[in-house]
DNA sequence: GCCACTTTGTGAATCGAGGCACAAGGTGGC
DNA sequence: GCCACCTTGTGCCTCGATTCACAAAGTGGC
């Protein structure tokens, strides 16, 4: 039974989120000559309770096969489906500073189905340059238009925090509909677009509370 | 009544998390010149719910004032404390690359408590070097000594899945107990070590996922 | 000093995610 | 073809997080 979808059914994010671990899980069983593999044997590889794995599948339809498991190509190329990582999606980058120049680079973005097609600043001295990869720097009075023609799907940003509502209008206003915020800012998106936070400096202070917390029971 | 601490009360990830965002809130506030706030309008300004802000700050004394609201610089003091953000940390960064080396110059990595005081790399030829920003590449055969003579209490993962798992042992071993992974892998930390993943792949899939959706319906 | 008003702190209700346990369904041996 | 065995798909339960709603407590005007 092919991509019997059931449309109704609303996916929670997390559920989402999981499927790409297990997709990246099925590369590697794949490259390994693995065949089939289990709800049960996937759970054990990353912490993971069996039945929640299973549920998350059968949200999308039956890919397993009782008394067998999953079989890994079926189910890579199903999840891929599902994540609508069929076609290859462009990715225009706002702020070439220090992290949006890094990003430009970084392989794990240039792969997998995501292409970044340009850097855009506003920054007259940064504007006509190029990534140490290549990836050209535009004026961001040209990003409305590139965005459209290029058809990019995703804008990364990573601006200072006090820019980053403004651009982030512009970017909405150029139609772009998926955004990854990498500013320290909370932002408000218009509805129809999906905005994602990456704050690094709240990921630190998360992890010096963890530190102080174990300190003060030490004590 | 000062800092009138629970200490059985187990404190939720999501309110810590939660906890960064108000306190940078709430420097935002201090410098509009802003003196005392209500757990009311905190919510309007980042859509959550008042009783959610008024819970996660109850969690550590009662620091509001009925009928006024709460004294924005006391409660930013506060929270400075409750996070343990009084004292600067000192953090290293496994990885050289693009990413690592962006990560190292980051202003918001170098700043509100943190300094990165080193970046480490097996590859001979990135050792000796520095960043842009001027953060020492050392051997990582020297992280172990080096960690403990600065004492760094936490650790930047910008390594190649493959060697993720291999390094974050390397680094537990060195008595750091506070990692944030950026290699799209899923690793698993011995226990009293706090790991936290920002997995920059999972990120854009999942906007992928959206976006998906969002064409399917359109359709 | 008293009263109307505001906002906190918190018990109770609601909601959603994750885990358990088992019936349903498919496989391979004989 | 039948049977013992395995693993999926799923109803039900549990648990934690969020939201509601209200009593308690402080403020400012008079």
């Amino acid at each position: 039974m092919a991509g019997a979808r059931r449309p109704g059914a609303e996916i929670s994010d997390l559920t989402a989120k999981r499927l790409s671990v297990y997709l990246r899980s099925l590369e590697d069983l794949q490259a390994a000559g693995v065949t089939t593999v289990s709800s049960q044997a996937m759970a054990e590889k990353f912490g993971l309770n069996s039945a929640q794995i299973r549920k998350d599948l059968a949200c999308f339809g039956e890919f397993g096969v009782r008394g067998v498991g999953y079989v890994v190509a079926d189910l890579k190329d199903q999840i891929t489906r599902i994540l609508g990582l069929t076609r290859d999606r462009k990715v225009i980058i706002v702020g070439a500073g220090n992290l949006g120049m890094a990003l430009a680079d970084y392989a794990g973005f240039n792969a997998g189905g995501f292409r970044i097609v340009a850097l855009f600043d506003n920054d007259r001295g940064k504007v006509g340059g190029r990534s140490r990869g290549g990836v050209p720097v535009l004026d961001m009075e040209a990003l409305p238009q590139i965005a459209r023609r290029e058809k990019a799907g995703i804008a990364v940003l990573a601006v200072p925090a006090a820019a980053a509502q403004k651009v982030l209008d512009l970017v909405s206003r150029a139609g772009i509909k998926a955004i990854l915020n990498f500013a320290p800012a909370q932002l408000k998106a218009r509805p129809g677009v999906t905005l994602k936070a990456v704050d690094l400096k709240i990921q630190l202070e998360n992890l010096v509370f963890h530190l102080a917390r174990a300190e003060e029971v030490h004590r």
